[in-house]
DNA sequence: CCTTAGCACTCTCGTACCGTGAGTGCTAAA
DNA sequence: TTTAGCACTCACGGTACGAGAGTGCTAAGG
């Protein structure tokens, strides 16, 4: 076994996985030859085949069927082989044009990311909100509704903003909702939860404490908003783009009655795994964690229900505070550069419209890595 | 041609149904009745399954396979045959409870609304904000997020808040904010769009305007917000349930080659259809007129995509102002007598709740109808 | 006139079988 | 090391067939 990478060896499988992720069907060393004008015969190409097979990065499905990349053929693929590309200039110019046009609007940027990026990797796509660590206040403003319903509306830095009604024991006049606001406001100002925390413990250990019952029910309020938007940015994962991805070969079933029934069950176990972000929990803390642009191929997936996806993923956002994640999820024959190139685009345009959002401390958006 | 409807083939055809809808599988007139233990053998049940038949309310899929429904067996079972029963209280209660637990945010409602209807049904879910007819401004506040960024906060009646953020030409003091919302709010209070606007284009015309070159940006978001509000509200469509209608056995392919592909197609058209309100759309509006739950059962809608769904709509809302509509969609072969119910039970359910936030004109939910 | 037993008929479903074609692995020669 | 040749393997699509389920019809019985 001659188990070393030579040149042409590495031509092989960079063409392989290329046509195998083009065509979805196994590649066969006749129409490699023909297609790619070798320069030696389908024979040779066989016998190289062999050899790559030997050291792992490819499979058979059966004795007489074409080569498949394996995972860890996919996966020296993307580390050595693929060209590093990035999107057309036209297509970044039609990306950017899109989001300027919902200038200002947190939650659009999020859905519309969503959107764009499975249209232009042809794939379903993920999106968490950015997370706001060490969230500060900022303002709160107090605006009655009707008279037994008050609207907080609560203003953190970074431009994050959190609505909720809720209905005091006794009636306000406006003109108390605003001073209790002002009040509440100014003592806060610049405050994370913790230490939001601390000084109404410390407060109400006072002979005569500051905050009144009312108050004490609004910084409950606040409080409460701060902690869940901490956290449950940490969980919530939108996804989009499931259409897309279902218009891959995989879910499209032939002819044969085997291949009809694993297709549906694929479709099924994508459905899950994009409803409830199922399997693609451990993956968002360890995105946070990195620079650049991660690549999780199949059965590198902690989870089992993972294996036949791949995912594309980057960080976004402003310095160390105001972060979240996006990517694209498919099958693991999938287009990487192109998956690669989007990801990395979109996740430096979410960059830099936060940093917009986010007066102050603006970094250059992540360009290392991948 | 004995075309007349005798008690005992009403009998026999409310049972087909029922074995149908809760079997899915073509029913035999042997096994009604075995199961049934019918009075009379099962040739008799033939002749009179030949009869219903005739008439239009069954059909055989091919010479010696059991009867299924037609659409025009659904409508009639639906209309006279069917028990009106109610969810149970120990259901309603928990529905309840799930309520009151995310009280005051509307948007989680919709949420939930969506989810519920979906579990409860074991089907797919619509559903569409409310849509204010005649939206009447009530209050805005003008907040700083930075020098260059300026967060809007839109209240108006109903409990209804909007945000946005813009970027005024020249900076401005949170005073000036504070002074310039103020001004907003007192000449706006209670008027609706169109009245927002014949206002400033009367003060346009004044020798001495009374709004400013900041003040006209900030009317222009307000009007674009109300204007946007009542027209996407129409048009947005949140669904849900996907994967409890692709669990009914429409969409589970048995062993067979043909069914396996006949499911994926079903699989993907339900997508398309619950992804982006294909096929809905012309349903909205109708129901927006109607009290009572709406049934639209296959051949009955105008889409020819919708041939082989059934959907289950109320409405709900408060008065004539503030109003929305949900519902369940699933094959035809639904359960209906549950849907409706749950239907009707989540759509009472809603309208108290923005009852609640809705102060003033409170109706009792909706009962007549079905 | 309604009901029913009996029976022939129809159609699906699952299985087995088989020819075909694509593609490989191996061997032996260049 | 490359390559021509060839045997071998295996999925795919089609056909044939037996079994089973269920109907429609007919003729006899209440």
């Amino acid at each position: 076994m001659a188990a070393t990478l030579t040149e042409r060896r590495l031509f092989i499988l960079k063409i392989v996985v290329q046509e195998f992720v083009e065509t979805a069907t196994p590649v066969a060393s006749e129409m490699l030859v023909r297609k790619y004008g070798l320069g030696f015969s389908s024979a040779t190409v066989r016998n190289e085949l062999a050899i790559l097979e030997d050291l792992g990065y490819l499979t058979h499905l059966h004795t007489s069927a074409g080569r498949v990349p394996t995972d860890a053929g996919y996966r020296f693929f993307v580390e050595n082989l693929m060209e590093r590309t990035s999107l057309s200039l036209d297509e970044q110019r039609m990306i950017r044009h899109q989001f300027y046009q919902v200038r200002g609007e947190l939650d659009q940027w999020i859905q519309l990311a969503g959107a764009v990026l499975a249209r232009t990797a042809q794939n379903a796509s993920l999106v968490t909100p950015p997370r706001a660590e060490h969230l500060r206040f900022k303002n709160l403003e107090l605006i009655s509704i009707h008279e037994t319903m008050v609207l907080a509306v609560l203003v953190f830095h970074g431009g994050i903003v959190k609505q909720q009604t809720f209905s005091p024991d006794t009636a306000r006049s406006p003109e108390d909702l605003r001073r209790g606001a002002g009040r509440i406001s100014d003592q806060f100002a610049d405050l994370t939860v913790s230490q939001v925390e601390n000084l109404v413990a410390h407060d109400a250990q006072q002979p005569t404490p500051l905050f009144g019952d009312f108050d004490r029910t609004v910084i409950d309020l606040v409080t409460h908003a701060m902690l869940t938007f901490e956290e449950q940015a940490r969980e919530q994962i939108h996804s989009d783009g499931l259409l897309e991805m279902l218009s891959q070969p995989e879910f499209i079933p032939s002819l044969t009655r085997d291949d009809a029934e694993r297709a549906v069950e694929r479709l099924r176990r994508a459905l899950e795994i994009l409803k409830n972000g199922r399997g693609l929990g451990p993956l968002i803390p360890q995105a946070l964690a990195s620079e650049g642009v991660q690549v999780i191929i199949g059965g590198e997936h902690s989870e089992d229900e993972m294996r036949e996806y791949s995912v594309v993923l980057a960080r976004y956002g402003v310095g160390g505070t105001v972060t979240g994640v996006l990517g694209v999820i498919g099958p693991t024959r999938m287009a990487y550069p192109r998956s690669i190139s989007t990801v990395r685009y979109i996740s430096s345009l979410m960059s830099n419209l936060l940093g917009d959002l986010y007066a102050g401390e603006t970094r250059p958006p992540f360009e290392g890595g991948l």
